[in-house]
DNA sequence: ACACTTTACTTGTATATACAAGTTGTTCAG
DNA sequence: CTGAACAACTTGTATATACAAGTAAAGTGT
């Protein structure tokens, strides 16, 4: 087996079975003893994996009648833990890179502090524009801390699922995360990628990306077109 | 006891105890087993209320350390499932009713679709503006459904915390919900109310909370002078 | 003094079990 | 036919237990 937990690839399997459409919005999933059964799991792992589906909006539970489907969450899932390919689907994602990945200085991350060893070797930072059927939607600056992620820049001219690369290339999983969420009137470069005009407000996303490897956190700063496309999340 | 759930009461009781300041930010959280002979409970009942405290962005755990104390959420809370006047809390909050509560007719609830029960009792309607140490922060419109809540008009001409009242008067807890995001350019009610400059940029919630009380749910459409307060959460 | 092992913690995962509480359809008396 | 009681489900809560995996400090041998 895979080192990643049972409860973990029941949510991840649901999930995409409720995402592709396998269940029917307003329909009721098996019921817990039944996934029971089918996942050869007990009760508790089975509720851990609907715990975080229904804290994620794709289901609704109720006592007594059972897991009611939402179908993915409407609008953009961005502020859950997914990435944006995840959250919008790959198939309606186009990415084009702005600026290609090279190593720069930083003292900050956004409005997120560094730690003397960030500071120190430097980042990986690049800018990429993400078109949602083909409009432009959302801009995002990252920046990576440049700690073991050998070849990188000369290997990823193209990032167009960062959560995917990072995963296939350095094992490296997202656990979570904190952000910050503005509004502001968009400058000059996002009015021009967004075809606004000037003063359109737009929403800023300032976020610190924590993941499984100890210490080691990335930064991205995401712009919004939120006129065409709500964020949308659940609580 | 109470019927509120265990994990719920010793999870309240460690946020409340972590937001006071009580335990130290950068120290560890008592250990799950230390925890349970506090309260009396298992460690699955203990897990549930750090999960969630986890989840919220009050802790941060580390398998073989501990439970990490990071202090209540920076900025503003209210992505997560608590009201504005616990995100805020309320020696710093301030509420000034603008539309004292009315019974109003109906036929949607900001974006949220209404059911055909909802529309024919009508809503209950108010707008509140909010500070945060004296200064403008959240303005917002409420709307609940005019069933089964004898005397709210005339009983609560002021509501400086609806999730409270709704609990006191009517045992009704809010389970969770959902939102929808979005800038906006500031309107005149929202200018003045705020003191912004025209176009400045706000960020708009529109929400649908969901309640113990089956079918029962509530809107509110939120403004947020987002330059002052940032927004806060995590995933 | 240094490096390695051991030990005693911590959280993470998973099982097995029990009962409470809410929903829904069926059965049965009137 | 109607309505109340019941039975068979569902999810919600909680206990008790076991072992895995990571951390950190104490002990050990060189």
């Amino acid at each position: 087996m895979a080192d990643i937990p049972l409860h973990r690839r029941i949510y991840e399997q649901l999930r995409k079975h409720i995402s592709e459409g396998l269940y029917i919005e307003g329909s009721l999933l098996p019921s817990e003893n039944e996934l029971c059964s089918l996942h050869n799991a007990t009760r508790p792992t089975i509720r851990k994996a609907l715990d975080r589906l229904a804290v994620e909006g794709f289901i609704t539970r109720q006592q007594g009648k059972g897991s009611i489907v939402k179908g993915a969450p409407k609008g953009v899932g961005i502020l859950s833990i997914t990435g944006t390919t995840l959250a919008i689907g790959s198939e309606k994602l186009d990415t084009k890179t702005i600026v290609k990945p090279e190593i720069r200085s930083w003292k900050k991350a956004f409005s997120f502090e560094l730690t003397e060893l960030e500071k120190e070797v430097g980042c990986i930072y690049f800018e990429r524009l993400r078109l949602v059927n083909g409009k432009p939607v959302f801009f995002d600056i990252t920046m990576i801390p440049n700690i073991n992620l050998p070849r990188f820049v000369s290997r990823n001219h193209e990032i167009p699922s960062l959560f995917n690369m990072l995963r296939e290339q350095y094992n490296i999983e997202v656990k979570g995360g904190e952000q910050k969420i503005m509004a502001v009137n968009a400058n000059k470069t996002i009015q021009n990628h967004f075809q606004l005009k000037p003063d359109a407000p737009v929403i800023q996303l300032d976020r610190k990306i924590i993941t499984s490897k100890p210490g080691f956190c990335f930064y991205s700063q995401v712009f919004c077109n939120a006129q065409e496309y709500a964020l949308y999340g659940t609580f």
